[in-house]
DNA sequence: CGGGGACTTGATACTGTTCAATTTCCGTGG
DNA sequence: CCACGGAAATTGAACAGTATCAAGTCCCCG
């Protein structure tokens, strides 16, 4: 968060995100169609976002942690374009977008670090079109896996061993991969001794030979 | 743009948008990795941006087309995340982005303008995530044609008939697709009454049927 | 007109999917 | 606390869809 605020400011702030609410596993956050109205700063737990198909199918667009900044989509079109899904028990601050615009107007360092969220999750999404369009399955696992890596670090948990809080199922919505495919290939990770996997807890034993499989077109031959 | 505001901010909006530039097929508007100052705002002509991974790798991440704004994945880090390629001459307006901000400080309509503009960015993503992660080839190819159609009619331009501005190999960078698959199934909605297809010029023959295939897992037997 | 990139088309290879059968995990209720 | 049941995960075999490799043609720009 911006630091050269005034007290004043900071308390304009804090009231803005008083509001901190509780969410089961399971609970949805917002559902696709629902009016927009505010942001939601994520505090503890874990989300993922995903949208549905009128087909049924379901694509997840992202999974979510402490620190990170949900609802952004709906500021569009003010009407929620995915569904927020708690994947373990959270805690959310809500944050009124009315009221952080009229803020932002007033506190450069606020607008800037608004725009500079928005602009990020535009990056993120970039990225992920990426691994999406020109990546195979091993390589979007590992980016996959030393991305959440990163994330937990950032949050001073550790960077080689975590709970994956979501299912195959999901991994592979996001992955673009069907729930078979990543299993696979965590077994086969598991077999060359890149990975130790048990179920949904993940430890990453070799993170040089992981980041060298993000961006290998294939194994060179010679 | 917004449109209730007083002469003297629609003459500072002007201002800010006052220097128009022409850019021939081939250039580039900015580079990834270059210093990040403004957006910018296509006047006429079409644009695409890319990212490129260190492996030599190439992700088209959109077309860009009159009346779009590029240059928002940025403003996270004051760098420019991905390039930008004129398709064809065009003509561009630079927006000074601390301009802009100032300037939406002082006019809410501004500043919510400019908070759709990157939430559509996000929304648009996501709709490409959803199309690189669950779509076969047919159906992106239906979908990308879908897309272009509409934005061509939203400017004025006939929704059936037009010429793709990108080659094939720039489709299928986009779309998760090799150059060849995007032609034979050019090739295949062409024998099938589909689209009529020479070269870069297109028609769609039977809008229905293309939309019929976004949005279906497989041909439902029975 | 010539040349080079863009495009098309065919044959083959391969990655990931589909379908199916087990096994494991975990929450719930006896 | 243990047993049960359903969801989640693993694994195998056959298959489908797309990539790859390779000609060959077309188109456009100079």
């Amino acid at each position: 968060m911006p630091s050269d605020l005034t007290d004043d400011e900071l308390r304009q702030l804090e009231s803005l995100a008083s509001t901190k609410r509780a969410y089961r596993r399971g609970d949805y956050l917002y559902r696709s169609g629902s009016k927009f109205g505010s942001l939601y700063a994520i505090r503890t737990g874990f989300f993922k976002t995903q949208v549905l198909h009128e087909d049924g199918r379901e694509q997840v667009t992202g999974f979510q942690m402490a620190g990170e900044i949900i609802g952004l989509d709906a500021i569009s079109t003010d009407v929620h374009t995915c569904d927020a899904v708690a994947l373990e028990d959270s805690e959310v601050c809500e944050l009124p977008f009315n009221q952080l615009e009229a803020l932002s107007r007033q506190l450069p360092a606020l607008q800037r670090h608004l725009h500079k969220i928005m602009s990020r999750e535009i990056v993120r999404d970039q990225g992920i079109m990426l691994l999406l369009g020109s990546m195979r399955a091993e390589e979007r696992l590992a980016a996959f896996l030393l991305n959440l890596s990163q994330r937990f670090a950032a949050r001073g948990y550790s960077a080689s061993s975590f709970r994956l809080r979501m299912t195959r199922q999901e991994i592979g919505s996001y992955l673009g991969l069907k729930l078979e495919t990543v299993s696979r290939t965590l077994s086969y990770f598991q077999e060359t001794r890149l990975i130790d996997v048990h179920n949904k807890s993940i430890e990453l034993l070799d993170m040089s030979r992981l980041l060298g499989l993000v961006g290998q077109q294939r194994a060179t031959p010679i």
